[in-house]
DNA sequence: CTTTGGGCTGAACATTTGTTTATATTCCTA
DNA sequence: TAGGAATATAAACAAATGTTCAGCCCAAAG
């Protein structure tokens, strides 16, 4: 039973569950009953697997992150395909399921401040500083005067669409991860990468 | 007593003691008593008061947003000046006591989803429309083929300084929204804006 | 077959939670 | 000055929470 398939366990269920509905209701405000219950498992069982809720939460942060970091190496290796732009956020949605709680948890992971979520924030830098390097070197992006902050403006360019994709589509009418509003966005990201948006009689003031 | 020693309310007290707490660590894991603590006063004179404590997160939030307002529509006006490029965050925490909590609450209230923060949001947006579109017909903006999204790329570029603050602040090495980092933010978004970021020959793919 | 050990549970426990109730104290006003 | 409203609290309450504990079930080792 317990090596049959192992992502059956009653461990992976319960972590799978938590991770649910932690990315949808945040850690705080979910209880281990609820978790047990999305199990179809008893409560003290699910401390007895992970010793605490806290340390439930630890596992499903360290999982969510190694998620994250296999898309990420595959992506710096360039074996992600974006459609249209060099979205990453656009790639993770893709190779994901499309009912995925990870893009939501990894957004309450980014914004907690706490070591995981800044971890993972470290390590997208990270890529996106040398991604800029390598296109910078390929003579395609303009190195500018201040790399680093430059870095940082590209990447968090294509962060803010896992941050604010809800709210995005809300006041735009289209989901600006989805197949038509990505487009729209990549083509206006690229035009603004291209040609900027101030007119001629706006650059000479 | 109620003038005797202090000027404001106890009510006022509670409301904005309840503001910081919220802001740090989220209503969620802030319990009335720590706020009745907080604010001096017994725990059954918060619910006195409030209602409850969902009341006093609904008058919290509405205090934040209608702060928030006021500062959007004095933006609109242009009577708040930026220093640097057109960053409304960065003029937002110039206007507010540097120790304030409301920034760190209109964090929380933009990305946690319910009513109140998406109303922000789409106030927000509103006012970036129109700027953008009074930018475009002064002839300084271009329009682009995308009006809408490129309002709302504009508008995100400056929101992410506020949600992502500490986070670029720690891979950075300096507060993007503080004296040295907004300047150095702001000259490489202006750049940006002005001259693209791809080479010629990366224009010419 | 017996034993053993881990997965698993029902029931209970100690705290913490938001809230209520009864009661004081203070302030304004008729 | 009497009285009612407003302000405030201590104490208690019911519900919910994370966690513990003793013991059941059952597959596999001896």
């Amino acid at each position: 039973m317990r090596s049959a398939n192992d992502d059956r366990t009653a461990r992976a269920i319960i972590r799978d569950r938590a991770l649910e509905l932690f990315a949808v209701h945040g850690p705080a405000r979910v209880t281990v009953r609820q978790i047990a219950g999305a199990a179809g498992v008893s409560p003290a069982l699910v401390i007895h697997h992970f010793g605490s809720k806290e340390g439930l939460r630890a596992v499903v942060d360290e999982h969510v992150a190694s998620v994250f970091d296999g898309l990420l190496q595959r992506a710096a290796r360039g074996e992600l395909v974006t459609s249209d732009g060099a979205s990453f956020a656009e790639a993770l949605l893709r190779e994901l399921p499309p009912d995925s709680p990870v893009p939501a948890y990894l957004r309450r992971l980014l914004l907690a401040g706490d070591s995981a979520g800044t971890e993972v924030f470290r390590r997208w830098f990270a890529v996106s500083r040398a991604t800029v390097e390598e296109l910078v070197a390929a003579g395609v992006m303009a190195q500018g005067r201040d790399p680093v902050v430059r870095a940082a403006f590209v990447m968090v360019n294509d962060l803010m669409l896992l941050l604010v994709r809800d709210q995005l589509a809300d006041v735009l009418g289209v989901d600006p991860l989805g197949p038509e509003g990505a487009t729209r966005w990549a083509e206006e990201v690229l035009a603004v990468y291209r040609d900027g948006l101030l007119t001629p009689e706006g650059e000479s003031r």
